[in-house]
DNA sequence: CTTGACTCCGTACTATTGTACGGTGTGTAG
DNA sequence: CTACACACCGTACAATAGTACGGAGTCAAG
């Protein structure tokens, strides 16, 4: 397999080469090693699924902070297991609760679309109204 | 009904004044008029909703840009009904996204806390490894 | 009718999350 | 072996989302 430099890490990431810098100095990836012999870093293929990671959580509503905290969750036997489990449960409640909210959201969307034809000013107008009323 | 000054309003919503303030210059809420007879502003009981569904928004992944989107959609008899139908779908599709997004997430870390226990080396240990591998 | 808390408004500062820039080093295609 | 693209690195700039500050006005309790 030849080398993967940070440009082309970066392209198949679908994020900018600084955006991969910036992730280094944040401590979100590691920064490979220059090669002893001298010349560009060379990136293991993970650093695109982490990178894909970070952008997703973040899409999800995780800042860098928490997203440094989910890639910290390891089953490491060298680990204090039952801390890394507890605090797992805490993101899982965590994800669990953005997923209830989304999909009252996502409701209130759907009534939203049903209202429309038509019948004009009596009912639920705005998304809050609609989020609000939970009747259909 | 007593008037709600922005400090009220502020701390039923659960935010800084200022950020009130801030969401008005933005035109994310509107900004009550001053009372003709002088004196401070009364903000009206649906301002609290809206403040708090902003907040909600952005912590499951919208900015600022896209919550006013959200706002702006109205089953109002004088839009364009079927426009707004369009947006709302579109907005839809995106909640529904990212609730399996999370739900992957979600799935990864109950995988995570399971696989935990005792048995060290073998499969997944990291968030993305839990996350790429799809079996339990 | 004074005092203290709060409003109002403009402006300035901050944190987070990148992006851009400029100078130097390196690898490779022609 | 030379050009050119790209890596490397430090620093600076930018967008988003607030947060703080300072001076003047207002309200209401004592």
């Amino acid at each position: 397999m030849k080398a993967m430099t940070i440009g082309s890490a970066a392209k198949r990431a679908g994020v900018g080469v600084e955006t991969i810098r910036f992730y280094e100095r944040r401590g979100l990836i590691a920064q490979p090693l220059k090669p002893v012999t001298g010349g560009f870093r060379d990136y293991p293929a993970e650093t695109l699924g982490q990178i894909r990671f970070i952008r997703e959580a973040q899409e999800l509503g995780f800042s860098l902070a928490e997203v440094q905290d989910l890639l910290s969750l390891r089953a490491d036997p060298k680990a204090n297991c039952a801390q890394v489990q507890r605090r797992a449960e805490g993101k899982l409640a965590e994800v669990r609760d953005k997923i209830e909210r989304l999909q009252g959201i996502g409701a209130a969307l759907e009534r939203l679309i049903k209202a429309c034809p038509g019948k004009g000013a009596l009912g639920a107008c705005s998304i809050i109204e609609t989020l609000e009323s939970k009747q259909t």
